[in-house]
DNA sequence: CCCCTTCTATACGGTGACGTATAGATGAAG
DNA sequence: CTTCATCTATACGTCACCGTATAGAAGGGG
């Protein structure tokens, strides 16, 4: 048996490289391969084709990121509103691929006119809500108004990325800084 | 002279519903052509090519999104809070593909990979959270809190139509109106 | 050392879209 | 009714990409 060259994890991880960097019109097989620096031949005999790629990214995507983040915040203990913090401070930091914001952003605009991907995208956001609501929980008694923290919160990760506006004299960090304050109090 | 069939607008507007629909990779010339019910011809006496039609329709859409809205919610007076609650009930309402909030979530999602739509995003942006900012500072004095209140408006306008999760036994439409009444005092 | 599975390169036909060229239709002006 | 600019239909060459087919390395097991 020949040695695996380009694994099937090579195309999926390149795929989501593509992905976060020009959205799912990008995953192009031919590009991935010469990115991989490989013709595109042997990628057909992992996939069936190119949607089963996609549908593979976004398998790994739902995977690494909800369960995955969740975990991590949870093993280094800590109370609700030090989870919280460092839950604040972890969002968005791209290690991996799959936790890149550019993935996400991109998960989301396509989830907009592919119902296939919004479904994945409302399992993993009520997963991630879910975790919120009981952390806020643990402080705030008003479900209403933990309800709106979520909100905020999630609406806050979000809009970070995607808002292109200056914040004045302020540093855009700074202003989420005193929001996330204003959170956990 | 022959009377105008299928004018320049037609051509934008459908360009822009497409826009909303699909992302600027849905834009086709020749879909649009057959949408309009005509063939491709007299799209290139209009324009030189598809990035043309692509960047006309930023411009109509930067005119249309920024003076028009502001104009709007400023024509029929009030003080600052009833204007921004006018605000928080206008946004998104699409009456013109122009104004579409798809449109907006596309923009901004193609922004992140153009450098030319970003700066027509930041300029709009901008605009916007200026006009934000003199609201909130006629009934908030201190800065800080001004600049936290625009974000989280600014956020939530677009992570509402971005975030896929239930909000529990709530409607969304509920907790945002929660967020709203607690920004407003 | 040879075989055989597994990966790889290359060539092919097909499709959808761009942009051009050119001929036909249409309707106001004269 | 003719003229003429303007819009429109159609055909064409090109390109990027998909998916298939087939032949060529490459390296472990017998």
């Amino acid at each position: 048996m020949g040695a695996i060259r380009t694994p099937r994890d090579k195309w999926i991880e390149e795929g989501l490289r593509a992905l976060d960097a020009g959205g799912p019109e990008a995953v192009r097989i031919e590009v991935l391969a010469q990115r991989l620096g490989v013709s595109k031949g042997g990628f057909y005999g992992y996939f069936r084709n190119r949607g089963a790629l996609l549908e593979e990214m976004l398998d790994t995507w739902e995977r690494g990121v909800a369960e995955d983040v969740i975990e991590r915040i949870e093993r280094d203990g800590g109370d609700a509103r030090e989870r919280l913090a460092r839950l604040f401070a972890f969002v968005g930091s791209a290690e991996s691929p799959v936790t890149s914001a550019g993935v996400e952003l991109a998960v989301r605009d396509w989830a907009r006119r592919d119902e296939g991907v919004a479904l994945r995208l409302r399992r993993v956001d009520n997963r991630r809500m879910d975790y919120l609501r009981r952390l806020y929980s643990a402080f705030c008694d008003d479900e209403d108004d933990v309800e709106a923290r979520c909100l905020i919160t999630f609406s806050l990760r979000i809009g970070d990325h995607l808002i292109a506006a200056d914040n004045g004299p302020r540093d855009r960090t700074e202003v989420l800084a005193a929001v996330s304050r204003r959170l956990l109090t």
